[in-house]
DNA sequence: TTAATCCATGTAATCGCTTGTGTAGAGCCC
DNA sequence: GGGCTCTACACAAGCGATTACATGGATTAA
């Protein structure tokens, strides 16, 4: 029911095979018999069937973005950066979510359901120890992860550990020195960045001499409430922090909720310093590490389009640059005179 | 270099067409027959081709998502809701963003990269108004929209009048009588839910015999930072409104924060209500009128699946209910006695 | 001039599955 | 027991492209 490249070869008078490659832009085709094809293709409104193509070619023309959530601000970010990249290169984008693995959604399996279907795979932020990780990549196809590291494979990340120094060293210019922390979770499978954002808080505490309370720790599971309660549960300690470093700008938002609770001014009070660049942080005046996130998504979207394209061209991962974004929520410790702080106020 | 369903076929010593009818459970196969060969197809590790089932079949098992944004939250949570029905039914979700029509994001037009390619679309709230959307119906496939409707293609939406009458009205029992009002765009291409919104704000105004003042409208295009700017002139008018009726949580929150930055307390000097039930709402103790977005993708994928399977059968809308959550940013107007308002107190 | 290239194009096999049609045997009825 | 209907299966013709290989004419090199 639909125009074949056979009705086209027949109006313009060749052979199936010179259209094939005139519409496709392959050399050995005279320039005028190209334009003719196209014009006739156009005015036959002929579509190429992408099911012959990709039976007969081998290839499907299309890449699997595979990821834990869709609707959180982290990931439908990349994912936007990601559909940027690849409408672009007109490649098609198969959305899956993965289970949560915390969560136990007892999805099935992804990795068998994307054999033959897609030429590479888009990982993001998948917690490294989810078994469903190891599945992917042993399918063995051109692949790119986004916010995760695994040996062997490319993948775009900013660099966790200098974040979470950043961050932490503007709150000890400031003058802190009962910092505490919001960290993910005690002992559930981390993901890459949580592991890496702990080291490099403990690593500007280390340097600067401040000993690191383990008081101080509390768990935020990366979510708004489980940032209020963790700082609900700093705030009552006996002596609470003056300064908490929150790795995310989500559980970040939770703290500030729980210092108005408490009737603590943010930046004043207690200061708070965040991680991500989240489009609400500037909005709830928090001081933040941004990290480039759509970026992240086109970055990683190019890489694999590129390994595709090579195949044989060593793939190479890459890293982000951060900045500091200092805002309201970070202020001098109360009877300090602050070092001079890194980043442009905003 | 993959096991064929020849080789399955073989193995089983039965013909190819066995095969296929026994892995797809099609009737007319002994049952002994049908386990022996799933056994062997399963030995074999043998996963059918999409491409030659489809180019085969015709059907192409997979659907586009139309989006005219990915990195917004209401767009990315239905997106999620569409994601699980897909994954569960086993159809391949190919995500497509159609350009900004306002932003004109020059991309090509997304309608004759579908054909051929899917058996079915799902669009959330494109405008009506974009040329892009008439190209997409055209197409002439299963259609199915969220947050928009169109004569004769199925669509799942809130009442958007009724939404917006629930939050005006909530305002007025709290005694309010100079209510503003941050709308989209004055004469841009409205999304529906913005024309609606706008109507039922005016309905309940009019049956509560309080006239609409013009002076108390004022433009956020639907992101925080015009929610913002709406608020700011709205608040440096010589009469002030007492109470604001944001037309989406995001502009809401942009109101919240000229609210503060002009030392007025939400709820207490000023009034703020929105219309989305956004994740951050609670958070930020908005008054809201909630809608179930995920719900909504949820429902629309289902309905399109169905249009897809029965294919006679009528294809109907749904209408989704919406509840009013009263929180902190709504109180009643100084010096009045509110009556009773409707709504659970969160 | 002749052989060697090269370019534009055609021929036809192939990709791996679906499905309409054909058929043999089993069970049924009268 | 002959004619029916049914079931379970095989056969083989597509589906609509891609691409290795073949071909013949034009161009170039010797």
């Amino acid at each position: 029911m639909g125009i074949t490249i056979r009705d086209v070869a027949e109006a313009a008078g060749v052979s199936t095979a010179t259209v094939s490659r005139a519409l496709r832009g392959l050399p050995n085709v005279d320039e005028g018999t190209r334009s003719r094809v196209q014009k006739i293709a156009a005015d036959l409104d002929y579509v190429i069937s992408p099911s012959a193509s990709r039976l007969a070619s081998g290839r499907t023309g299309s890449i699997a973005v595979v990821t834990p959530y869709i609707a959180r601000w982290f990931f439908s970010t990349v994912l936007s950066g990601v559909e940027d990249v690849l409408q672009e290169a007109d490649i098609d984008l198969l959305l899956t979510c993965i289970g949560d693995h915390n969560n136990q959604l007892n999805r099935s399996p992804v990795a068998p359901r994307l054999r033959r279907r897609v030429d590479g795979i888009l990982i993001i932020a998948v917690p490294p120890a989810d078994p469903q990780l190891r599945e992917l990549i042993d399918l063995g196809m051109p692949t790119s992860m986004i916010g995760l590291t695994a040996a062997g494979v490319p993948s775009v990340t900013i660099d966790d550990v200098a974040a979470a120094r950043l961050a932490t060293q503007h709150l000890i210019n400031l003058g802190h020195t009962r910092i505490g922390v919001i960290s993910g979770s005690p002992s559930d499978a981390p993901f890459t960045a949580e592991f890496d954002r702990e080291a490099g808080f403990a690593q500007a505490m280390n340097s600067a001499g401040i000993e690191v309370d383990p008081m101080l720790e509390s768990y935020g599971y990366f979510s708004i409430e489980g940032g209020e309660a963790a700082m609900t549960a700093l705030l009552t300690q006996p002596k609470p922090p003056t300064a908490v470093f929150a790795l995310s700008d989500e559980m970040a938002f939770g703290a500030l909720r729980a210092l108005r609770a408490h009737g603590l001014r943010p930046g004043v009070d207690v200061s708070v310093v965040g991680v991500d660049g989240h489009d609400m942080a500037e909005h709830l005046d928090l001081t933040t590490v941004v990290q480039p996130v759509a970026e992240l998504g086109r970055i990683a979207a190019d890489s694999l389009l590129a390994q595709m394209r090579e195949g044989g061209e060593q793939p190479h991962s890459a890293r982000v640059d951060t900045k500091l974004v200092v805002r309201g929520s970070t202020g001098p410790a109360l009877g300090t005179t602050p070092s001079p702080s890194s980043g442009s106020r905003a």
